[in-house]
RNA sequence: GCCGCCUUAGCUCACUUGGUAGAGCGCCAGAUUGUGGCUCUGGAGGUAGCUGGUUCGAAACCAGCAGGCGGUACCA
C-alpha cells in the first residue's frame, strides 16, 4: 500500500449520527410550523451565491476565503457557500421585486457555512432557521417577530428569555455625547457588547484606556473621556427594571436630549404594545440596552435569544453557549441590489446550538431505535428471512435481515447495539414446527439485571418466547407499542 | 489574527532528570453447535503529531510547522 490518509473530518465540521438528527430534524418542525402558522411562507435558495450578492466580505483574489469558502467559477466569477440565510433573501426579494406579494414574508432553513475559528458551540457549518418579513417599516413587524420567536422557544419547551434592544438609541447615546468619529463608535458599542462577560468594571476599562485579559493581551480601548463613561455605564444598565414600560421610562431620563434616542424608544413602546397584545409574557420578552449584535447591519431594533438553561460538558464544566437565536431590523439590505430603500425584519434560530445544547443537557435525549432484526441462520433460508422482514415492513415495523456473516452471538450483539427492540428467530427448529422464537431485547435487559450466573442467562432466555408463525406480526407490534 | 498551555493504542492517560513503550476502557475471539449482560482467558491494535537539530543513543532536550484546548480579537 502506499499513501495511507488520516481518517478525519476537517476540523469545524462534524458528522451528525442519527441521533443529533433526530433532534435537529425536530426543531426544523416545529419551529416551521410556529412560521407557518403566523402566515411566513417557505423558500428554499442554493448553498452558493455570487461573492457579491452575499455583502461587503467580498472576497477577492489575494484573501478569498478570508470569512467565506469561495471559489472562482470557469467564467471566473467569484461565487461562496452563503454564511447566512439572510444575504440570500436580500438577493431573491430584489431579483423577484415586482411578482413579490408585498411586504414579504418568507421563512427558510439550512445549513450556512463560515470560514473562521471553530471552537466550543462554534462550527464552520451549522443550521439556521429564519423567518424575515421584507417591505414593511412597521415596528409591529418587529414586535412580531419577537412574539415568533417566542413562540417558536415554547413550542420547543426550551427556556429562552429574549433581550430586546434598539440601535437608534445606541446611536442616540453617542450622539449626545459627542461621539462622532466612526473608529471611537464601533468601540463603544463593542465595549457594551462586552457587558456579560466583563461586567460594568471591564466595560468602564474598554470605554476608557483599555484592558488587559487574563492571558496578558491588551485590548486597546475607545478612549472616552470620563465624563462620557459615566453615562454609557447609566444606559447600559437601565435594563434593570422589573417590566418592559420600567425601562423605556428609565431610558427615556437618560436620553433626553437626542432625537434619534426619542424614535428609537418611540419604536420600543409600540413594539411593547403590540407583543403585550400578542401575550408575550413580560419575562419571556425584555428590553435591554446592553444588546448590541452585529455591527454596520442592524438599523433598528435587535433581538438575542438567552439560553436559561446551565449546559455541563462531559467533564460537568460549564459550557458557554452563546446566544441561540437573534435577529433585528435591516432596512440597507436590499437597497444594496435595486438602489430603492427596502426596510426587512427577521429572526433566526440557531438550530445547531439548540440541538447541542438540548443534547448536553439530556432535554432532548436521542431514543434512535433500530430495527426488529432477523437473524440469518442459513444461507438456503434466506428466503424465509426475507418473506418476514416483508410482512414486518408491510405492519408499519422497521425490519432487516442480518446481512454480516458472523455467527448467533454477534448478531445478538449487532442488534443490541443497534438499540432494536426485537429480535427474531427462525430456526431449523421454528422451520419444523411452523414456528418463531422473538426476543424482547428490552425486556432480556431488564431481566438480565437480575442474574448474574451466566449460565443461568443464557439458559433462561429471559424476554423470548416461541409462537406460531402466523402470530409473530402480532407480538412484535406489542413489544415496539410497549416501549 | 494575538497570548498561554497541550499532542504517546479507537478513547482516557502512565512511562522516577535521554537507554528504541504500558494500563484501564473499548474492539475481536474463545469458555457457551442457536442467544445481548456479568465473569474468566486469549488476541489484534503504536513510525510516541510532522520535519529537522543536539547526542553513541530521543517519546523525553532544542527549533520550525501542523493540529488540539483555553483566553482575547472578529463575528454578517
Amino acid at each position: 500500500m502506499g499513501f495511507r490518509p488520516e481518517a478525519r473530518s476537517p476540523r469545524g465540521f462534524i458528522d451528525k449520527r442519527a441521533g443529533q438528527i433526530a433532534i435537529e430534524r425536530h426543531l426544523i418542525a416545529t419551529v416551521s410550523k410556529v412560521y407557518e402558522d403566523f402566515g411566513f411562507e417557505a423558500l428554499q435558495t442554493p448553498a452558493f451565491e455570487y461573492a457579491d450578492a452575499l455583502g461587503k466580505f467580498l472576497p477577492d483574489s489575494d484573501r478569498p476565503n478570508v470569512g467565506v469558502f469561495a471559489q472562482q467559477d470557469d467564467d471566473e466569477q467569484w461565487m461562496a457557500l452563503r454564511y447566512d440565510l439572510t444575504a440570500p433573501l436580500a438577493r431573491f426579494a430584489a431579483q423577484n421585486w415586482e411578482t413579490l406579494p408585498k411586504p414579504f414574508r418568507r421563512y427558510a432553513f439550512g445549513p450556512v457555512w463560515r470560514n473562521e475559528k471553530p471552537g466550543p458551540g462554534r462550527l464552520r457549518e451549522f443550521m439556521q432557521c429564519d423567518a424575515d418579513i421584507v417591505g414593511s417599516d412597521r415596528p409591529e413587524a418587529d414586535a412580531e417577530m419577537i412574539a415568533l420567536a417566542v413562540a417558536g422557544y415554547k413550542a420547543l419547551d426550551v427556556p429562552v428569555r429574549l433581550r430586546i434592544n434598539n440601535r437608534k438609541l445606541l446611536n442616540g447615546l453617542l450622539a449626545s455625547l459627542g461621539v462622532v468619529d466612526s473608529v471611537q463608535q464601533l468601540g463603544v458599542l463593542r465595549a457594551i457588547d462586552k457587558l456579560d462577560r466583563f461586567g460594568l468594571e471591564g466595560v468602564a476599562l474598554l470605554l476608557g484606556a483599555g484592558r488587559k485579559d487574563e492571558s496578558g493581551d491588551f485590548t486597546k480601548g475607545a478612549q472616552l473621556p470620563a465624563t462620557a463613561i459615566q453615562p454609557v455605564l447609566d444606559f447600559v444598565s437601565a435594563g434593570g427594571a422589573a417590566t418592559r414600560a420600567e425601562v423605556l421610562e428609565k431610558l427615556a431620563a437618560v436620553l433626553v436630549n437626542s432625537a434619534e434616542g426619542q424614535a428609537g424608544l418611540e419604536d420600543l413602546a409600540r413594539i411593547n404594545t403590540a407583543v403585550t397584545a400578542m401575550g408575550v409574557a413580560e419575562d419571556a420578552a425584555i428590553f435591554d440596552p446592553g444588546i448590541v449584535r452585529g455591527l454596520e447591519y442592524y438599523t433598528g431594533p435587535v433581538f438575542e435569544a438567552e439560553l436559561l438553561l446551565q449546559t455541563l460538558d462531559e467533564k460537568g464544566n460549564l459550557v458557554q453557549m452563546g446566544s441561540v437565536g437573534g435577529g433585528g431590523r435591516y432596512d440597507d439590505l436590499v437597497a444594496r441590489f435595486t438602489g430603492q430603500p427596502v426596510p426587512a425584519t427577521g429572526f433566526s434560530f440557531g438550530v445547531s446550538r439548540l440541538a447541542a445544547a438540548l443534547a448536553l443537557t439530556g432535554t432532548a435525549k436521542a431514543a434512535a431505535r433500530g430495527p426488529i432484526v432477523i437473524i440469518a441462520f442459513s444461507e438456503s433460508d434466506m428466503g424465509e428471512y426475507f418473506k418476514l422482514a416483508a410482512e414486518i415492513r408491510a405492519a408499519g415495523l422497521p425490519a432487516e435481515v442480518y446481512l454480516g456473516r458472523s455467527g448467533m452471538k454477534a448478531q445478538m450483539k449487532y442488534a443490541d447495539r443497534r438499540v432494536s427492540p426485537a429480535a427474531v428467530m427462525i430456526g431449523e427448529d421454528e422451520l419444523k414446527s411452523g414456528s418463531v422464537t422473538i426476543k424482547d431485547l428490552d425486556l432480556g435487559r431488564d431481566l438480565a439485571a437480575q442474574i448474574s450466573d451466566n449460565k443461568a442467562w443464557r439458559e433462561g432466555r429471559p424476554g423470548q418466547v416461541t409462537l406460531p408463525r402466523a402470530e409473530a406480526i402480532k407480538h412484535l407490534k406489542s413489544i415496539v407499542e410497549s416501549n
